[in-house]
DNA sequence: TTACAAATAGGTCAACCGTACAATTTTTAA
DNA sequence: TTAAAAATTGTACGGTTGACCTATTTGTAA
């Protein structure tokens, strides 16, 4: 068991609190220095501890990176299934598409995505949980297609999925916070939910 | 005068040549270490000459990041303009659409655009690059559209550029090389020719 | 052939890095 | 109150990094 797992696990409120302030602060590091800024020392700097005290808490840095992505991804997650609970399918779907592309214009998550798409380029284990988490949406995803065009084949709804979410994820460099087409974003929603919209309902999808 | 354009504008042919077998070898480490694992004294190894050396080509570290993206911009530059010369308007979208989604699952495409999000988020610099690369690309794309459908105003073809390049930058992370879905790469092709031919056609763009 | 510029090598520097570990203080439970 | 556990600090080590600067070698033109 490591001293972070004893932590974790520990009764302490303070080692709870420090674990989240450390984890807050790293992500804000990664958020404005990127990850070639990212290092231990800065991260403690941020988190107003010293080193030998992050250690403790993350004995490693692939280990902190880890838990920061796995913090940070979660929020994310979250939001997905409180999409499904309002509206019908096509609400549900507009609603999706202008929560993500909104959300796109937010600095965390103009500045956090190309680092872990990078990341996950680089560093094995970060592709994990990438790949969940789009794993997650795309499910999201899928679900609400099915339930407005039922004449689709479950590898049509995977295709039409994935293409939606990577195609929504590429606006990220354009429309995102200080970006050069922020203000584009309104027109961004609208065109996405048309062309999608008909591409579930009137696209030629190959069935397999 | 700095070395670098001494350099560059010398006569000696083993100059010419060490810059840009210096620049291969740091758009090379660029894609296969990442950004974060880019150093002077890793470029230097893999040109195979002594840092001291590399640093007569190009005194300082930002100075050949700067090079070696605008070197590595250039191609895809270029290329626009091929596609340009042959075919209907609309083979010409199928076209492009097509080259760049092929491009997409390049190894070297899927791993050097994600380092410049990334390094464009970060260091100001680069921004400027990938902003003229991008405009360029929209420009291309813009006058597609425009014979297309000339009914559409400069506005409304612009907007329509950006969502559609926006759109398919993003599946550099899914569909691209070694990643889960890139055997959908035609599919994906499809899917874009589709709704997005639809969308110049017949979708409702917000004039101004 | 010789003089000069270009190209290459080598060394040094202060700063920063991740990791390991011992010493100390603080908190909690008994 | 006291002993154990948790939290925190401080220090040290071997490496790497970007930037500078000084030889030394190589190539070329006069």
């Amino acid at each position: 068991m490591t001293s972070a797992n004893k932590a974790k696990n520990g009764v302490y409120n303070k080692g709870k609190n420090r674990i989240n302030d450390i984890l807050d602060a790293a992500h804000e590091l990664l958020i404005d220095a990127g990850y070639h800024n990212f290092s231990m020392r800065k991260v403690a700097d941020a988190a107003g501890i010293k080193l030998g005290n992050l250690q403790y808490y993350f004995p490693s840095k692939s280990v902190l990176v880890s838990a920061m992505l796995d913090k940070t991804i979660q929020v994310y997650l979250d939001e997905f299934d409180e999409i499904r609970t309002h509206g019908s399918p096509e609400e549900q779907f507009q609603n999706l598409l202008k929560h993500v592309i909104t959300d796109l214009t937010k600095r965390e998550t103009t500045q956090f995505f190309p680092e872990l798409w990078s990341l996950s380029n680089h560093e094995e284990e970060m592709t994990v949980h990438m790949d969940q988490m789009y794993a997650k949406y795309r499910s999201t995803l899928g679900d609400i297609i099915t339930e407005m065009n039922p004449a689709l084949s479950p590898k049509q709804v995977e295709k039409l999925a994935l293409f939606i979410s990577a195609s929504v994820e590429g606006h990220t460099v354009f429309i995102g916070h200080n970006k050069p087409w922020t203000k584009e974003v309104d027109n961004i929603i609208k065109m996405a939910t048309q062309s999608f919209s008909w591409l579930v309902e009137h696209g030629d999808i190959p069935k397999r």
